[in-house]
DNA sequence: TATATCCATGCAATGGAAGTGCATTAATCG
DNA sequence: CGATTAATGCACTTCCATTGCATGGATATA
């Protein structure tokens, strides 16, 4: 894929075969992934490296990270031109208790929450978990 | 306090020294704590211990526990009458990134959300990070 | 081209928090 | 008081996140 190398290099981030790699990993992904999911996928990397990569990715905004609840952190791919911003571009997220998966609904926008006088907020995470469409058909 | 005790056996919750400290340590705190604080507060008493009374006081719907992202899990004390219900005792809770204190606003309730198709909601976990009033006086 | 520099990678190790098994002590009930 | 049941304390384990250091590859510079 020509496309992911320009598009690494357009954020700043040195183009290697390893980043391509995970950088494709996650765009195949319809839901977010753990840190050994991916190192199950990448035997052959260090642990170290795909952290790392992942936290790369995290600071030049192409990732976000997704704490579910489950105790282990997730990430998921940042839609196009996302800065993460409080208004416009947090997404709710949904757990499934069943199946464990973490989905990104990056079309359910986080409603305006209020916050009492003298507070200020700049981030907000919402989580629903329940079961998801796949686990309700059975 | 006679109270503390009375109020423990009506949730079947047996009476010692122990629980009643805690549950008098929680009800002092006006933000959520983690249990290295516990820990901290009492030092002769065994991090176990302080580990399963919490879960104790989880089962009997008394305690319940914040996920704020921090990594750590905290706890508060539920309000009366609480049963952790989706409808109607889910609250949000305030993470401040500068003093690290979060806050239960057990009167901001948390909006009803939208799922898509397919998927139900059993529950919701809600935090907004930011500053919180203390810290903007600064 | 040679060399210096910067950064990615890999290995090893650490630290923190959650959780469990088992033995001991304390509380309740008959 | 004696027996049962539950609470406490200790030791350990596991899992995940994170860091320090050494190495190797890529890039820039002379």
């Amino acid at each position: 894929m020509q496309g992911v190398e320009t598009f690494l290099e357009s954020k700043s981030i040195r183009v290697t075969a390893m980043r391509i790699l995970i950088y494709n990993f996650l765009s195949d992904k319809d839901v977010a992934v753990t840190l050994s999911d991916i190192e199950n996928a990448f035997d052959k990397a260090d642990r170290t490296t795909l952290y790392r990569t992942i936290k790369t990715f995290e600071d030049k905004e192409i990732v976000h990270q997704i704490d579910d609840g489950t105790g282990v952190t997730k990430y998921a791919l940042c839609e196009p031109n996302c800065h993460c911003d409080l208004e416009t571009d947090l997404h709710l997220h949904f757990h499934c208790t069943e199946c464990g998966a973490t989905i990104c609904l990056t079309d359910h926008k986080i409603p305006k929450i209020k916050v009492p006088k003298g507070f200020v907020a700049e981030h907000v995470n919402l989580v629903v978990k329940g079961t998801c469409d796949k686990c309700n058909c059975d």
